[in-house]
DNA sequence: TTGACACTCGAACAAACGTTCTATATAATA
DNA sequence: TATTATATAGAACGTTTGTTCGAGTGTCAA
């Protein structure tokens, strides 16, 4: 089996699942391969299960594994760099997992202004929130102020619940006597794309 | 079709697809849903292809749809919440896609130090780095110093290319004229979690 | 109690699935 | 060129797949 060969179609595959978010089947493979026979494609599989990109059920049937959509993890920026092989293969994560607990109840915002530079979170910025989550001491939340939906740290004081942002020029929120504090969500992750 | 059981056991498949990552077959889904009946199964999976929440290929094979991993993505911050459950529905997506151009070219970092705080980025935050990617001006930048991998803008003048950090406390990283600035790879995206 | 309705069961079916085998074509080596 | 190894083709197989249908079971209202 051609090496050079091999990478392109193991290439192919990974494309596949990128963009269809499922392993093709032996016909399917056929058509991404340019292959007319069931068996070449047999023999690729093989290939790929040994190499732990895919993966197969007790009836056989062909399933993604980790490796396949998932990111290497690292080391620390300083304490060292790409370590051995062996250390990429073991620390793999999916962003979707590791950010959101909960799909069903978490959404994503952008962020506009700069109430919560001091946070490190900047305009353009995207918050994951969960709506299912009750808000605990500073915590990042997303609140309702004046018919508009804000995003500042959770303070509770006593019996009394405040905002505040990560900015000196605004002002605390203090929540009139009569009306409550409606929380929108607390903020679990933020994500910033640089390209 | 009860609306009760109907939630339970759709979240049973959600949570399902979350585990391995691949829709279950009927026969599986038999089992998920505790029922002894493959028709059972099938009405099931009528409801939740109308709900778009997995579809089906040319040749009837159950596949993954947006919904069953994607994030909602709603508007910023400030301009209104929530909107209708049309907008939600339609504005999805994938973290992993949405942060990572290239997976075989990309890895992930966790940062030490705080020589990026002016650029929002702070300890513990962990980075997506591209090694694919030749950097840009003022890109920032995982580069080898004095055997130690640190992260900096890439500022180029001229012929010579030159390290800044985010942070006044650093001084800039000019390369001895002997050796060449050696490049790790370009951040692409930061992430933060919280919770 | 009766009828209408929704849900489940279990069997049957064709098509698609992964697997295996032998034969042929291609490439590498001597 | 002759020989050996390697990759592909193509057919055959037993299972599993998704689909369909009729019968059985429970639930609720009249």
């Amino acid at each position: 089996m051609t090496q050079q060969i091999y990478e392109k179609r193991k290439n192919k595959l990974i494309n596949f699942y990128k963009n269809n978010k499922y392993i093709p089947s032996y016909e399917e493979l056929k058509e991404l391969f340019d292959v007319s026979s069931k068996s070449t494609v047999y023999n690729y599989v093989q290939k790929f299960i040994a190499e732990g990109l895919i993966d197969k059920t007790e009836t056989g049937r062909l399933v993604p594994t980790n490796q396949i959509y998932q990111t290497k993890v690292l080391g620390t920026v300083q304490a060292g760099f790409p370590g051995s092989e062996d250390q990429e293969k073991d620390n793999t994560m999916s962003l979707d997992e590791y950010l959101i607990e909960d799909p069903t109840s978490t959404f994503m915002l952008k962020v506009s202004g700069d109430s919560m530079i001091n946070e490190g979170i900047r305009e353009g910025d995207m918050v994951l929130v969960d709506r299912g989550k009750t808000p605990q001491q500073n915590d990042i939340v997303i609140a309702r102020i004046e018919n508009e939906w804000t995003m500042k740290y959770f303070i509770k004081n006593n019996n009394t619940a405040y905002l505040k942002a990560a900015n000196e020029e605004y002002d605390d929120f203090y929540p009139d006597e009569d009306e409550e504090l409606v929380i929108g969500g607390v903020v679990v992750s933020v994500v910033r794309k640089y390209k």
